[in-house]
DNA sequence: GAAAATTTGTCCGTATGTATT
DNA sequence: AAATACATACGGACAAATTTT
C-alpha cells in the first residue's frame, strides 16, 4: 500500500472529523471488504499519525451512524444494511406485513401480565382508567435478526387469557381470532424516531445511539371499539414504513 | 447541599453510565430548573469524585439522547421538547398542518435549479430519466425554530418558474395554484429515520448525532399524475408523524 | 472595547480492565 | 494460557467560544 496522507492539524476541522470521514470514505469505496472489518485501532492511528484516542473518537462517531460496529476482543465490524418495509394502513398486519421479505420470522412474548390501565392506556382504548388490561411483553425477529420490541395492551374483560395463546401462535391476529375477533383495523398510527435506550439496545441487538422508529398505534373492531394499544420500538436501520394514501 | 452519593468502581457498570443516569435522573426531578443548565464538567467532576473526562463521557451521551447540549464557553443547556405533530393523509399540506401549533411558519428557499431527472427521480416522477426537472432546496421554519430541510422536484414542463413562485408564497399549495393546479393529494409516503448529517447538522441547528426522521414523499393531481417528488429530513425531537386510517 | 475568567472542545500519553481469538 | 483488541479511567496541556469584569 501507498503511503497514507496524514489528516491536517489546525484547519479548523477536528482531527476526529478528518479521520471519520476518511474512514466513512474508504468504506464505501469498499477498502475493507475483504475482512469486513476495520483495521484495529492501533493501525488506524499509526497510518493517520495521531494518538488511538483520537482515532477511537473518529470511530465512535462512525457508529453512532450505523456504519460500523465495535465488539470488543473482536475487532470493528462494518454494518451493512437493508431495510424491512412496513405498510402502514387499515389492514396493517405485523407478521403478514413481512412474509415476502423474510424468510423466518419469529415473535417472541418476553412477559405478560394483567394490570390496571394508566391514563395513556385508557385514553387509547377509550376505558376508564384503572379498568383491567393485559400487557404483553414482546421482540419480533426477522431472519433470525431482531426488528422491534413492543408493549401492547388489551382490554381484559374480552382478551382474558391473549399472553399465554400469542406465545403458542405467534401472532396477534391468530390470537385475536382464538379469542372471537376475526378481523380488526388498524385506526391510527403515531410515529416519532428518538435514540435506542439500554433496553432497546439489549433486546434489539443494538449499539449505543443506534436511532428507533417508535410507533404508536390502535386497532379497533369492526365496530371501532379499540381492541389493542401499542407501542413498538423499531431499529431503525432495519425498517422503513409506507403510507399509500 | 448534602453529601451527593459517589458513584461506585468495580460493579460491572462503567462509571459513565453511572453518572449519565444519575445526571438524567437529576434533570428529570427539575433539579438544575434556575439555571436551565447542567453544573460546569470540572464542578460536576468534584461531586462525583472522578475525573472531568469521565462526565464528559456521561454528558456526551446524555447530548445524544437530547436531553442536553453543550455550547463552547457557555455551559451544558437541558433541551426541552414538544413535538409538532404532522398528520399523514390524502391532504397532507406541509404548512397548513402548522397552522394551530406555531405562530410563524416560514419556507425559506435555499436555491432551485433545472436539471434531468435521476433514476430515483424519474422512477417516483413516472418519468423517463432525463428528463428536465425543477429541484427546490427548502427549510422550514417554525417560531423560529427550523423544523425541516427538504429537496422536491417538479416536471420541468409543467411547473416552470416554481422557484420563483415559492420564493414568493412560501408554499407549495400556493405556488401550484398560481401555475395552474388548484389540488393535488398525497399518494404516497416512505417513512425512514436516521443520524443528521454535517447538512442536517448547519441546516436545522442541530447537534451532531441527532436523530432526523426522513420522509420521501409523492403528490399527484387529482387524475393522479404525480407532480412532485419531495425528500424531507425533520429533526425528530421536534416532529412526529401521525397517520388517520 | 479590551482583558480576564469561565467553560467546553481537542489531543496526547499512560494504565488497567474485559472480551475474544 | 497467551495474545490481541476494544473499553474505561485518569492526568495534563492547550485551543476556542462565551461571559464577566
Amino acid at each position: 500500500m501507498a503511503g497514507i496522507k496524514q489528516v491536517q492539524r489546525q484547519t479548523g476541522v477536528a482531527l476526529w472529523r478528518q479521520i471519520a470521514d476518511r474512514i466513512r470514505e474508504a468504506i464505501s469505496r469498499g477498502a475493507y471488504d475483504e475482512t469486513g472489518m476495520v483495521p484495529p485501532e492501533t493501525v488506524l492511528a499509526l497510518q493517520f499519525g495521531v494518538n488511538r484516542h483520537t482515532v477511537r473518537s473518529a470511530l465512535a462517531a462512525l457508529a453512532q451512524e450505523g456504519i460500523v460496529r465495535a465488539v470488543q476482543g473482536r475487532g470493528t465490524l462494518i454494518e451493512r444494511k437493508e431495510r424491512l418495509n412496513f405498510p402502514i394502513s387499515r389492514r396493517t398486519r405485523f407478521t403478514d406485513g413481512l412474509r415476502d421479505q423474510a424468510r423466518e420470522t419469529h415473535a417472541i412474548l418476553l412477559g405478560h401480565a394483567e394490570e390496571a390501565a394508566d391514563a395513556e392506556v385508557a385514553r387509547w382504548l377509550r376505558i376508564e382508567q384503572g379498568t383491567p388490561v393485559i400487557r404483553l411483553e414482546t421482540v419480533r425477529d426477522a431472519d433470525k435478526r431482531p426488528v422491534a420490541r413492543g408493549t401492547s395492551w388489551f382490554p381484559a374483560a374480552r382478551f382474558a387469557g391473549i399472553g399465554e395463546i400469542y406465545r403458542k401462535t405467534e401472532s396477534i391476529t391468530k390470537a385475536f381470532a382464538v379469542l372471537g375477533l376475526s378481523d380488526y383495523v388498524r385506526a391510527t398510527t403515531e410515529i416519532t424516531a428518538t435514540h435506542a435506550d439500554a433496553g432497546d439496545i439489549a433486546d434489539l441487538e443494538l449499539t449505543p445511539g443506534a436511532v428507533l422508529l417508535i410507533t404508536k398505534a390502535m386497532n379497533t373492531d369492526l365496530e371501532g371499539v379499540p381492541v389493542q394499544y401499542s407501542i413498538s420500538r423499531f431499529a431503525a436501520d432495519r425498517v422503513q414504513f409506507t403510507i399509500e394514501n
